[in-house]
DNA sequence: TAGTTAACGCACTAACTAGTTACTTCTTTA
DNA sequence: TAAAGAAGTAACTAGTTAGTGCGTTAACTA
């Protein structure tokens, strides 16, 4: 274990904390990473916002890009988790797929960061993603909570059938992601501030009535 | 004028060719963006792609942000002059709004250039384009364009009233530019390949149950 | 408490990168 | 045809940038 004696629950006072300065690392590198792109950001940066030696960047995750992938797996385990505590099996099927979409904008709207780096693994064709088995396992489950919706709602005459969980589960993130990735040039071309407190109630109302419209019968 | 006697109309002999040269580098520059970024591309890559010297780059562009501006903005033109060309207002409000979802779609699939520039942009919040007039004049125009058939529809009885055509366009947009933005990380957490030909006809064809459920009555 | 391991820091490098200087050559026009 | 201006080139610069070699010090353990 690593020093199980010294340490308190809610305090570390040692002044050399490997776990420590790991997590300020990752955490100035989401921050760098998302503002500026893999390209674009710069090591040196993301060292001197996270207090801490470049040196130790290389030491514990290799490379840029090593630093890069752990970013995203993190940020995609975080979302999946998310998912996961909605119990949206606990809600009737209307008002759990209504959660979902909620939920969805929502977290977007919270962690913007999320949807630049995403755009970034696209950019580079998904090459660190792919790499990791875990992300898999735990996309599988948001896949299946959305099918068992499906099928509750089909088997309670409230959903029509046929609806592909793949496609809907996209078209979910679509409608929200689009309208907040591209909320700069958005803003330009729709002379429209979309991030404003009602145009952002009126988006996600409007999602709602999308998602809706789409599944039931 | 710039030498019009010694052109004749498909041929151009000259060795040295102004307007040549700044299409070969506006081409370059565009799929070297497009590829890797605003932060990414490199400006003497692009000069050798476009079997040009680098210098002609600063006499033409001033900058490689200057570069970057006029090709993002050659691209938004052409989608938008794209759109103008489908002469919805010929047909009727559900064939009308199903072209265009389906130009929509098309268009991001034969460029998809243009999805990687606008995430770019994005990533940048938006500066280069907001210098840009004429990208404003020119989206009103689709704009104005749904709001139409919109309105046609609802008068036909076909469509239910008070959809936002603002909403609708980015609705429309989201749906087709989301799955393929993100077709490299979509491909891994669907366990899916979202390119197959058959997954991109299933794709068209949800896309456009999406939007016709959205307005129809 | 001595010895070992792990955390950390300094200073460096080799390669790169946007932008420029100073020049040559082609094309047009007075 | 001579002069002027525009198109094009090669070589350079000043500043970055990802990544390292090597030494130091704190923390754990035998």
């Amino acid at each position: 274990m690593t020093g199980e004696q010294t340490e308190k629950p809610g305090r570390k006072p040692r002044i050399r904390d490997a776990e420590a300065t790991k997590a300020r690392i990752l955490d100035a590198a989401k921050k760098e990473f998302s503002k500026n792109g893999l390209g674009g950001a710069r090591v040196d940066d993301i060292a001197e916002k996270a207090k801490a030696n470049k040196r130790m960047i290389y030491h514990y995750f290799e490379s840029k890009e090593g630093l890069f992938q752990t970013v995203l797996e993190e940020a995609y385990l975080d979302i999946r988790s998310a998912e996961q505590k909605l119990h949206l099996e606990d809600l009737d099927p209307k008002a759990a797929l209504e959660k979902l979409v909620r939920f969805t904008w929502e977290y977007y709207l919270k962690n913007p960061e999320f949807l630049t780096l995403v755009n970034s693994e696209n950019l580079h064709r998904a090459k660190h993603l792919k790499k990791s088995e875990i992300i898999k396992v735990s996309s599988r489950k948001l896949v299946n909570m959305v099918s068992s919706i499906l099928e509750r709602g089909v088997k309670a005459g409230m959903f029509r059938d046929g609806v592909d969980p793949v496609q809907l589960n996209i078209t979910i993130a679509a409608v929200g992601y689009y309208y907040l990735t591209n909320r700069f040039t958005g803003t330009i071309i729709y002379e429209r501030d979309l991030m404003a407190k009602d145009a952002l109630e009126q988006r996600i109302r409007f999602n709602i009535e999308t998602i809706m419209r789409l599944v039931t019968v």
